[in-house]
DNA sequence: TGCAGGTTTCAATTAAAATTGAAACGGTGG
DNA sequence: CCACCGTTTCAATTTTAATTGAAACCTGCA
């Protein structure tokens, strides 16, 4: 499976050593590492989803800690939050049911497929990171508007005025928000 | 190192010093903190747009280094990169022409406010991250493509025609980013 | 019960930003 | 030309986040 690897001198990769990549799985990787920062995951998440999307087969653990040159832990790590945004699943599904039908059936690694239709992935994106987002926002709109109203004494009625408008502002954001994410979120 | 922080006897203002700023500033300045975070932004950005949201007149460098307790370095580049997103802008035209009638002009500082519309923030902020992203990523893509070609002979056809796909994929996902983002913005 | 992958945990390390502060840079009025 | 004020620059530092790797933890099997 390996193309002729080692690319030794000639053209050193530079921030991404990329060892046991090719070069399509490369350039696929840096596709999805830049997404990812964008989105602000760990690097290594961006890498491992890259690689199983530059791969016809589901991959297991072992071959993306070594194809990716990544520890352990990162790999578990990413798996996990790869997992989580449904980005990634197994490819084979849960099923114990066939029965204990071979004698050389060792507890086989799990077999992880990307998850490649857009709708899935900004989906559970918007599930996962935008909704308690806002709902942590909530919060602290709430907080300050209570400290506006106590504040109030303090405050020229001119400025009063012009806070509260901007206060009222943030909350039609809010608002918005909070009603098109979920929208947007069926709409896919 | 400190798996404790060791309270010890400082009283020290601990992650959150506000040392300067009333409650209302503080709940707003944390609403923008954590907003300018979830865009990958430095939390001394969010700072300062927060603060000059909850205040009513414009404020100076001096005033914004003094209230958050940041360093010149900071606001000079937080500053930028405010006006760079059009987030922040001078309060006071930048009006010479009524010539220097005056005899007690010192070099005045600049006052700034925030742009508190939505629609201008969200229209530069795709301008100026998510479009010269997009551009970025059209690179990757084609190269990626290209090193598929490339790489042809070694995949079985049954990957190969997985890959394609897979790539089409993306590439639509490219495309219906960069049509729908600009109109998105004109839309705003 | 013990063993053998496969995976997760978590303290320590490393890498990546962000922040600082001192020095340099205008431009303006004296 | 000089001295001053507001601002910017940038190397050094600090802070924060990601990565590592070794040990613990399953779970099914013999």
């Amino acid at each position: 499976m390996s193309t002729t690897p080692s690319i030794s001198a000639g053209q050193t990769a530079p921030v991404t050593p990329s060892p046991q990549l090719t070069p399509f799985e490369a350039q696929v990787v840096e596709v999805f590492t830049d997404l990812v920062q964008l989105l602000g995951l760990p690097k290594s998440v961006g890498e491992i989803y890259g690689l199983l999307f530059a791969t016809a087969e589901p991959l297991v653990f072992a071959e993306i800690e070594r194809k990716l040159d990544l520890s352990k832990g990162s790999v578990s790590q990413g798996l996990r939050t790869l997992r989580e945004l449904g980005a990634i699943i197994p490819a084979d599904p849960e099923l114990d049911l066939g029965g204990t039908h071979s004698g050389l059936e060792t507890p086989r690694a799990t077999r992880w497929v990307a998850v490649v239709e857009l709708r899935r992935l900004l989906g559970s994106l918007l599930r996962e990171r935008l909704v308690p987002y806002i709902k942590r926002q909530d919060q602290r709109m709430l907080a300050a508007t209570q400290s506006l109203i106590a504040a109030e004494p303090d405050l020229t009625s001119a400025s009063l005025k012009i806070l509260q408008s901007r206060l009222s502002k943030l909350e039609t954001w809010q608002a918005r928000a909070s009603t098109v994410l979920p929208l947007i979120g069926k709409m896919l």
